[in-house]
DNA sequence: TCCAACTCCTTAGCAATGCGAACTATTTCC
DNA sequence: GGAAATAGTTCGCATTGCTAAGGAGTTGGA
């Protein structure tokens, strides 16, 4: 793979300090994703929630977009948007020039909903953050730049 | 970035700051976890696995610790231990002592399997860290103690 | 002593969630 | 016009979690 990739090729030592930071990295993103996972809503289920929150960002998507966009199936996808519909947080409508599609669109009660349930979850972990010394909240600010282009590297 | 963030609350400015690191922590944070999720085994679920690389942490515990320390319903358990003891990656044993309880034991080959696994999610997240900029993977060097702090806070 | 209550674990049945296979409706291409 | 492709749906299965109920073992009080 991309090893090899970093900017001091023969060191040892950093490839070692590269494995150390990725194994306490790796461990304690994961940990935090399944505290801030547990602190979920009760009343719309993870999946449902993250289908919506694609909705809210990307605009209105047709029902395989979304589904490639949650790495879900269609079939999946077809029942997660039906029981959001049924919720009233979206609604359908059939592509009129073509109309095997369907376009889901967040309602105005699921963009509510979707901001609600963010800032509950932002609140949880800013609460967390302020019980930090200024200096882990610094590191933590200082790191989320880089945790976002570790991201952005697709593949 | 961090100028002010100091202990008094009343500050806007500071609180401002602090939702906006959280809620991009949180997005990042659980984008990575994602990604790693997604990176995982194909022969041992997630729960199955979990529950192992408990147990090689904390030594041998009774199934109600296991579950208590999975947060996962005692049947929940019985299931997964079960799978993983039909995998011959755990033992099971009865204290003599008192008949109800079994003890669960990682066994030999259940030890190598959770150190491949682990080495190998470590390398996919260190192919993704060296193909970062030096100063990206220092600002994750540094906020990892930042993150281990912030999961030390229990509640 | 002995039996009622408790503890630890298991079994049984239910609900949610994801998948693949097969189907329908619609569009596109020859 | 009809074959092939595409978008979504329905169906049945597997997995995973739960609650309720039961079984085996231990403990405590009359």
């Amino acid at each position: 793979m991309g090893r090899m990739t970093s900017v001091e090729p023969d060191a040892t030592g950093a490839d070692e300090a590269g494995a150390e930071l990725a194994a306490r990295l790796r461990l304690s993103v994961m940990r935090l994703a399944r505290r801030l996972r547990q602190q979920a809503d009760t009343d719309v289920s993870a999946s449902q929630l993250s289908a919506l929150a694609s909705l809210a960002n990307c605009g209105p998507l047709t029902l395989g977009e979304l589904s490639a966009a949650e790495r879900v199936k269609p079939p999946t996808m077809t029942r997660i948007v039906a029981s959001l519909e049924g919720l009233g947080l979206v609604s359908r409508a059939v592509n009129p020039t073509d109309r095997r599609v369907s376009r889901v669109a967040v309602s105005d009660a699921g963009q509510r909903f979707v901001d609600r349930s963010r800032h509950r979850k932002d609140a949880y972990l800013a609460a967390r953050l302020s019980a930090l010394g200024a200096d882990d909240r610094a590191a933590l600010a200082a790191a989320v730049d880089a945790l976002e282009h570790l991201l952005d590297v697709p593949e």
